[in-house]
DNA sequence: CCCACGACCTGTGGGC
DNA sequence: TGCCCACAGGTCGTGG
C-alpha cells in the first residue's frame, strides 16, 4: 500500500487533471470499498468542481466547490489511473481505450476536459467518503492524526514525549499515525536501518541525539522516495500508469539475507515479525 | 492506558 | 499443472 511518498506521488499526478476541473461523470460500480460509500456519492460529486487536491498523512483530499471535500485512502492496493480520450464521439463525449482490469475499477470520475480517473482496489482495503470542508479536522479520520513528518512541528522532542516510557520498539510507535502520520512498514524500516536504531530496543529508552538522527533519516528517505516518484511494488503504479523506481533503492525492506549497507557494517539484513508485520533490519549495526 | 492479535478482502508466489 | 500455505504497502476492534 501506499506510504505517504506513494500518496504524495498519486496527488501530484492526479493533480494536473483534477485541480480546477468539473466531474462531468462520476461512477460507483459497487455501493462500498472498505466501508459502505455515501449514499449521496454519486450526486454529490457530480457537476461539482474539484478545486484542490492534498495529501494529509496517507488521505488524498479533494475539495469541491460545495461543501463537502471527497476523501481517499489507498489502502494496501489502491491505485488511480488516468485515460485520455483516444478521439471525442461527438463534442463533450470521448472514448476510451478498453479498462485492462474491469473487475477491480470501482469508481470511475470524469471531467469536462476529458481525463478519465479511474480507481482500481482489488483487496478493497482503500476507501473513500465526503467530510463537510469546514470541519474537516474534527472528523475521526482526522482528529488524532500526529504531525506530518516533513513538517516543522514534528521533531526529536515530540518523539521523546511520545516515545516516554513506552515499552515497545520504535517500529511499532512509528506505524502509529497518532504519532506521527504517513509512515508505513516499508519506511519505517528504512528509516530505522538509517538511523542504527533497533527496530526492538524499548521506545522510551532511545536518547534524545539519536532521535534526532532518526528525525533527520526519516525525512531524508521520505524526501528520496517522493523525489524518486514514489516506490512501486506489485499492485500499486503511480497515478498517471508511470513506474516510480525508489523500490530498487530499498536498503532493508524485503531485503533479508542480503549484505548491510551501512558503511563499515558486515551484518546480514534479517526478517522478524514485529506486531504482526514483517521488520527488515540489520542485527548487527542496529542497536 | 498499553499491548498483542485477529479481522477485513483478494491476489500472488513459492514449495511440493 | 494444481493445490495449499504464507504473505502483502493499513487500520480497526477486541480482550487480556
Amino acid at each position: 500500500m501506499p506510504e505517504l511518498p506513494e500518496v504524495e506521488t498519486v496527488r501530484g499526478g492526479l493533480a494536473p487533471v483534477l485541480e480546477g476541473h468539473r466531474l462531468t461523470h462520476v461512477e460507483a460500480r459497487r455501493p462500498d470499498l472498505r466501508f459502505p460509500l455515501p449514499l449521496n456519492f454519486v450526486q454529490t460529486l457530480t457537476g461539482a468542481t474539484i478545486v484542490s487536491l492534498r495529501r494529509r498523512a496517507k488521505y488524498l483530499l479533494a475539495q469541491t466547490d460545495r461543501e463537502d471535500t471527497l476523501v481517499m485512502h489507498l489502502g494496501m492496493s489502491g491505485r488511480f489511473e488516468i485515460a485520455r480520450p483516444e478521439g471525442a464521439v461527438r463534442p463533450g463525449q470521448f472514448h476510451y481505450a478498453p479498462d485492462p482490469d474491469p473487475k477491480h475499477a470501482h469508481i470511475v470520475f470524469e471531467t469536462e476536459a476529458g481525463a478519465r480517473v479511474t480507481y482500481y482496489d482489488p483487496r478493497r482495503f482503500g476507501y473513500m467518503g465526503l467530510v463537510n470542508t469546514a470541519t474537516l479536522d474534527l472528523h475521526p479520520w482526522f482528529a488524532g492524526l500526529g504531525p506530518e513528518p516533513l513538517s516543522d512541528d514534528f521533531d526529536a522532542a515530540r518523539l521523546k514525549t511520545a516515545f516516554k516510557d513506552r515499552k515497545q520498539g520504535p517500529k511499532t510507535l512509528l506505524l502509529d499515525q497518532r504519532i506521527v502520520a504517513g509512515l508505513g512498514n516499508i519506511y519505517v524500516c528504512e528509516a530505522l536501518h538509517r538511523a542504527r536504531i533497533s527496530p526492538f530496543k524499548a521506545a522510551g529508552r532511545i536518547s534524545l541525539p539519536r532521535l534526532k538522527r532518526l528525525v533527520t533519516d526519516i525525512r531524508e528517505v521520505l524526501g528520496e522516495a517522493i523525489a524518486a516518484g514514489g516506490s512501486t511494488l506489485k499492485d500499486y503504479a503511480q497515478a498517471d500508469g508511470a513506474l516510480g523506481y525508489f523500490q530498487h533503492r530499498f536498503r532493508v525492506y524485503d531485503r533479508e539475507g542480503t549484505p548491510c549497507s551501512n558503511p563499515g557494517c558486515s551484518g546480514v539484513i534479517a526478517r522478524k515479525v514485529q506486531a504482526g508485520r514483517s521488520t527488515f533490519y540489520c542485527p548487527v549495526c542496529q542497536t
